[in-house]
DNA sequence: TCTGGGGTCCTAGGACCC
DNA sequence: TCTGGGGTCCTAGGACCC
């Protein structure tokens, strides 16, 4: 049996902890650069305000409802979401967590305590230890348990929790839910399921497997099976390592001249590289890209993206901003009203700790320039973690002329000391 | 004025091997 | 008229997820 745990409109429910204030009022999140709502409360869903709807085209209502707007906290969200991971973890031996706001638990053998006393139990465990509410679905594929979390989060009568114990509850929860809603079905999948007289879940799952392999290929026949019981995804206990590391951004005003996308790209690169640290691996490849507005007109447009191959496979800071520059050199485009631009680490392998064999052919790295780059790296790490990312940076990360728009922003209240005095003395002027 | 960021997997087709 | 069989690897593009 999987339980699915979702947390509700979770970045609006991290702001509302430290701002009760909030509660019953219609809130929203913005994403990067203040650009969408990716978060919304019940009360601002009713407002018509729709997920990743441009806060622009919807200023009106955001004026005349006094909806409170909130720019992307995304180091508080990050925190509170291991709070309710680790909340969750105490109850299950084995638990994936499977995105910032959501978890699956294996509740296998649990039917003696009882399912819905077991769920009922997380769902009051993490409130009260994170001020977090969530929904729970229990099904016996993880397809199945997204559709019940689905119910339980669309009919209050459920509480919050609801449960498909067999095949019966399956077939009739199926029947009622729009074949767009199931996991694994987007917009692409619906338009063509919809044409050929596929409307509800019930219809994928009773529809020939044949015919669906064949238009929906293997990720598609999976999905038939779980709403059929068969489950065929198994809970993923440990994280795989990562395949590709990036790190992108949008600039609050069009950036035009090479100096500031220079500067971009290497705050970019740097990041990369210090995920690729936290990730234990080594990056082969670097990609950078460039890009105007999508919304664009013609002559302006321009998208450009080009890979090249790291000399040695590293997690080097230095080589990585510097390969990267490079890269960029040949992308640049002069007149260019640039809005995007990002870095893409790839090709990526494990640090195994045998790295000193491998050399290029020609111009073989020392071993003392191995050994360099890597003290330098954690002397780099250990600065920046104890006082601050970005106490301790290279010299081409310096200028924010590229910054992008960041107006309403939270204070960062579990994770830095200055923004908790900052709450404190503001309460204090009342 | 103003439209996010970070991922994964799958397929098809081309280039290449013997 | 007619041109094998069995593979691998790589990449681009599409679709999906949160």
């Amino acid at each position: 049996m999987f339980a699915l745990v979702d947390c509700n409109n979770f970045y609006v429910s991290c702001e509302r902890v430290f701002n009760p204030g909030l509660n019953g009022r219609a809130v929203v999140v913005l994403s990067n650069n203040d650009g969408c709502f990716i978060s919304r409360s019940d009360e601002a869903k009713a407002l018509g305000l729709p997920m990743g709807g441009p806060a622009f085209k919807f200023r009106k209502i955001l004026e005349e409802h006094r909806v409170a707007v909130y720019s992307a906290n995304f180091v508080l969200y990050g925190d509170m979401s291991s709070r309710v991971m680790n909340t969750l973890a105490g109850f299950a031996p084995a638990m994936e967590v499977y995105s910032i706001d959501e978890a699956f638990v294996d509740l296998t053998g649990f039917e003696r305590i009882g399912f819905e006393a077991t769920a009922r139990s997380m769902r009051r465990t993490v409130r009260r230890d994170t001020g977090i509410p969530v929904c729970i679905g229990l099904a016996t594929t993880k397809t199945l348990a997204k559709l019940a979390n689905r119910k339980a989060k669309k009919e209050v009568a459920f509480g919050g929790v609801c449960i498909l114990h067999d095949r019966e509850d399956a077939r009739r929860a199926m029947a009622s839910m729009e074949v767009s809603q199931v996991w694994g079905i987007g917009r692409r999948h619906t338009e063509f399921l919809n044409a050929n007289g596929v409307r509800t879940a019930l219809d994928l799952a009773d529809a020939p497997t044949e015919w669906v392999r064949r238009h929906l290929h293997i990720t598609g026949a999976r999905v038939q099976a779980e709403l059929n019981g068969n489950s065929c995804l198994p809970l993923e206990l440990v994280r795989p390592l990562k395949q590709s590391i990036c790190t992108s951004r949008s600039f609050g005003t069009a950036v035009t001249d090479e100096a500031s996308l220079g500067q971009a790209v290497a705050h970019f690169a740097t990041k990369c590289a210090l995920k690729l640290r936290g990730e234990k691996e080594l990056a082969s490849l670097v990609t950078v890209f460039l890009c105007t507005s999508p919304f664009e007109e013609r002559p302006r447009r321009y998208y450009g993206t080009r890979t090249a191959a790291l000399p040695v496979a590293t997690q080097d800071t230095l080589a990585i901003v510097r390969a990267a520059q490079a890269v960029l050199g040949t992308l640049f485009r002069p007149g260019m009203p640039y809005k995007k631009a990002g870095v893409i680490l790839s090709a990526l392998t494990p640090v195994t700790g045998t790295e000193q064999h491998q050399t290029t052919l020609f111009e073989p790295e020392p071993l003392q320039v191995q050994e360099r780059s890597a003290r330098l790296m954690q002397a780099l790490d250990a600065v920046n973690s104890r006082y601050g990312q970005g106490t301790l940076r290279i010299a081409a990360d310096t200028n924010t002329s590229w910054k992008q728009r960041q107006e309403k922003l939270s204070p960062h209240y579990t994770t830095n000391w200055d923004d908790i005095i900052e709450v404190v003395t503001s309460d204090e002027r009342g």
